[in-house]
DNA sequence: AATGAATGAGTATTCATTCAT
DNA sequence: CATGAATGAATACTCATTCAT
């Protein structure tokens, strides 16, 4: 049994045991988002967070776990901050459109967390449960925000009724192709969109089409 | 891929010989939709189709080859009929967008096809030069059919000038989110939505958000 | 992608679809009894029996279905067989006590399969499913014939009355015990043990205490 | 294995400190013999020893080194006190055999150590070398006390003249069997059989088969 | 043309062992 | 002494691909 001389800088590892969760979440993000699920290997996540294979057994219980934990994990504070903003928001719905919208895209879209949802997308048939997890808890509760800025709006006489469903899709739909293209279709192009002033002209669209008379 | 040429005589278990490889490809492209690329088995493809696994590759070289074909196969000839149509419209501006949109979902939206679109977001990290094929001949040349009538409604004053790369994304945008939406996450819901009615809401706010003066 | 040239006398495969599962049992039986189950590698089985590991998998489920399917093969047709020739049997109990024993040792006990009894000892824990099956058709069934033998020597008056349960145990306890002897214990030393006179000791002293009178 | 020296005080938490490995090999001989050698856990055995798997290294170099310790541990002193016992006995031959069967079974057999005894049969071919020491140092040296018990009662003419390596293994092949049994085996059975009652049995058929005239 | 038995490279997962604290 | 985070070699199992029939 030879036990190997251990170079002075390179301890064989180092316990970071508050750290290591989120560490190896990120480095699976950004695989999952980059390859997809099933091309992710779990020994390029661990190289990634320097970390052995094993390591990451000690935090996750399999590979679909650890999809779990980055996907709960990436999301749900976000969306309850933006709920909080909402409700206690004075000005005028249009503004709070706005908001609501410049928010999603940068604490979310621009960030590499956008890349769950592509994501969620392409494994949604293989995970159920956690599909309908992240249909349940960011997509109809992220939803629900422009729902809720829209009926604010009508109520106040500020919009026209319209059918709330559908104009809460119009709100988002620009939105969420604009974060699946950047991750997708988007990767062989050199787009010259700019997503803020693409958003702009977007809410200059919709609240003329939502003017009241 | 050759396809032999088929002879006289068509004695009974010879029959399909000749269909043989857009079976394949339907039966792939369930598969592929509801499971993505890497979770699907040529085995389940196979069998679905009700060959032998060996059976496939006198067809295709690969399983890349059999995506490649699937997608490429989605598309053919039904945009080049578009613009044909699009060329020869005599009518408003608005009636062409509106009759775009509607061959769109109802000849490529509404059917299986539709779920390419799904695949090749969650595939286009891994396959770049396909993605960069479906992009070109298909997103593209798609988006440019709106693009078109974007254009034709601004320069006979029917529309206001607006930004036409926005615009046309804009227009888009609920569509294809639609498409992807069939294909993920609709799947573990049960959606009210109508797509036909979503879509006329969102012409309706379109036309409103274009309108000049 | 290439081709490798392929020479001439050594085919990569060969169609065994028939002999094949058999082929992999004995093999298996081999490397289970030696090694016990948990360090056999299904790589060395398929290596003993001259396929790839890919191979194995198509006859057998997982490492535990060819535990099972070793174990049930080994023994049920050849306890039915003593069964059968034990009730047809004419002459003295104590002739047919003699020829059960030489059967069993003689079909079973010098042969690999005696392996298999202290495998399933040793293995009797980890699956407790193929234990009971085990116990209930090849224990319990070849002491069944003991027990058989041993009533019809009471009920002719060749035998005296004993407690049937434990003159059974004691007619096979010996010959089990040389069973897993050789397979255990006996491998690391250089018995002298000739088990065919050992069982004409066994059976002469256990005939002078079965003895009426 | 080096047990550390005591120091003089015992604060409460060093109370166990010397009671240590025998606490573990107690815990590693219950799981070795539930489950086998290669499918215990040194993580459950140090769980159910109540400390770190860290720990399990101080005391000893390797899971064999542990296996070995086990083994080893089991049978200290115990057949000395009996050859001890064997050689001072003045009674007869007959109740000598009673005498050694008996303390053979209260001391070792309805212990939880006759379970090393099925594991040495499991582990045997995995481990010669403690097959070897176990072989020689437990079951040769126990043979011997049935050995020189006969032997004494053939010499004062109480047993008649028999194959003396026979009669040996026919005196211990149901006691060793009975261990075995209640390990594996008989753990998926509600047996009634009682192992004392079994015994007498065996003794009574025994020393009818012993007989002299 | 079609089959399906066989292949073997690729990967998720386990667990004995190490060692900084 | 004791811990438990970290390691990485080992291995069961999968599945795209091949090719004799």
């Amino acid at each position: 049994m030879d036990i190997p001389v251990k170079s002075a800088e390179t301890p064989r590892w180092e316990r970071r045991k508050e750290a290591r969760p989120s560490e190896l979440m990120d480095a699976a993000l950004e695989l999952f988002v980059e390859k997809g699920f099933a091309a992710t290997r779990l020994d390029d996540v661990a190289k990634r967070a320097g970390v052995s294979k094993g390591t990451l057994y000690l935090y996750f219980d399999s590979k679909e776990d650890l999809l779990k934990a980055v996907v709960r994990e990436g999301y749900v504070a976000r969306i309850a901050d933006a709920e909080a903003y909402a409700r206690a928001f004075t000005g005028t719905s249009a503004e709070l459109l706005r908001d609501i919208m410049g928010m999603w895209w940068t604490q979310v879209g621009a960030t590499p967390m956008a890349g769950i949802t592509k994501l969620m997308i392409a494994e949604a048939g293989n995970f159920p449960e956690l599909a309908r997890f992240y249909h349940d808890e960011v997509m109809h509760r992220g939803m629900g925000l422009f729902t809720y800025a829209l009926q604010r709006g009508i109520a106040s006489g500020e919009f026209r009724p319209v059918n709330l469903e559908h104009a809460t899709r119009l709100c988002c739909a620009p939105v969420v192709m604009t974060m699946i293209w950047k991750h997708s279709l988007g990767l062989c192009t050199h787009d010259e969109l700019v997503p803020e002033a693409y958003f702009e002209t977007h809410l200059d669209m919709l609240l003329r089409g939502l003017r009241s008379a």
